[in-house]
DNA sequence: GAGGTTCTACTCGGATAGTTAGTGTCCGAGTCGCCATGG
DNA sequence: CCATGGCGACTCGGACACTAACTATCCGAGTAGAACCTC
């Protein structure tokens, strides 16, 4: 089990995108230059991020990323999910109606015991992750942190 | 993120061993008869088992697998954990001391919040299934199904 | 008949190829801002 | 000086190679049991 590299990098870029002033972009190549991380992958990864609607993409100059809604309605769920997919790691494939030991289709109504412990735990973990919010993440930043991120990134909207 | 297939195989296995005998054994031929797996695969499978601790293999002739301790004293876990590696799913590059964004050093002597976090998630998960021992999976079989597979894989020990 | 020896068959264990998902890259379509131009 | 048209550069978006991990397999080392032979 293992999450993808670029899921640090996109919880980074959202953490970064909401220092900035509502209404301001910052480009897919900034925010490369910013973290010294392959451009044209990390733009990738912010696309899967608008189609998982948590970021918005204006093209043409001075367009960009921002955040789709308020950081305290972005949780860490949803940005590893945009980029893991939703899908949980475990999948039943109903091993105990296989081979000679295959069990009754009448004994088998409930769900298998062990997926459903599977699914407890995977609901455990994404249960902690949206407890986290984006404004929970900027909270903890020092100030001094944002206002670089904003002399580095921000570009004001129209 | 996502768990090998054989996840599946090594959970329904242990479980199936704990509803043996004491002391009886079933080779990975049986086993993988029983559930129609790859014979050899499955084997790999329960040999990390072993190096986990969890089962013990005897060789020879009436040799095979069995558990290396009481079915209350396996966790979930600590099957997954053979099988998948004890390493966690996310791993913090310090993404923030790179590029033209780093933060200096010294404002990164706390770990990563986002880090901490993805670690809290990862800490729930695995408390999930370590609240979970082989002996509560076999309490929720029906006797007929632990019948059966004595029937058919169970071997008498020394 | 009892004991020792050999042999055989069965077991696990590690080293070796094939296939999918993540990683990295490139180029094309669209759009907004800027500049030159004319009124 | 102001409006307008065209141009250019910058942006995202999707399609194409490369690498690592899971999947699958084979063959070899070791051992316990059984058969056999001898006494």
């Amino acid at each position: 089990m293992k999450l993808p590299e670029s899921t640090e990098w996109a919880l980074h870029a959202v953490a970064s995108l909401a220092q900035l002033e509502p209404g301001s972009t910052a480009s897919a190549a900034q925010l490369a230059e910013y973290f010294d991380l392959p451009p044209a992958y990390l733009a990738k990864q912010l696309q899967s991020l608008v189609r998982a609607g948590v970021l918005a993409a204006n093209t043409g100059p001075r367009g960009g990323f921002r955040l789709a809604r308020p950081a305290d309605q972005v949780t860490m769920l949803d940005i590893v999910e945009a980029i893991d997919g939703s899908s949980a790691p475990y999948v039943c494939r109903e091993l105990r109606q296989q081979g000679t030991g295959a069990a009754a289709p009448e004994e088998c109504r409930e769900t298998c015991f062990l997926a459903a412990r599977m699914a407890d735990a995977h609901e455990a973990w994404r249960a902690s992750l949206r407890a986290v919010t984006i404004a929970d993440v900027h909270a903890t930043l020092p100030p001094a942190v944002g206002d670089r991120t904003r002399v580095l990134l921000e570009r004001p909207g129209r």
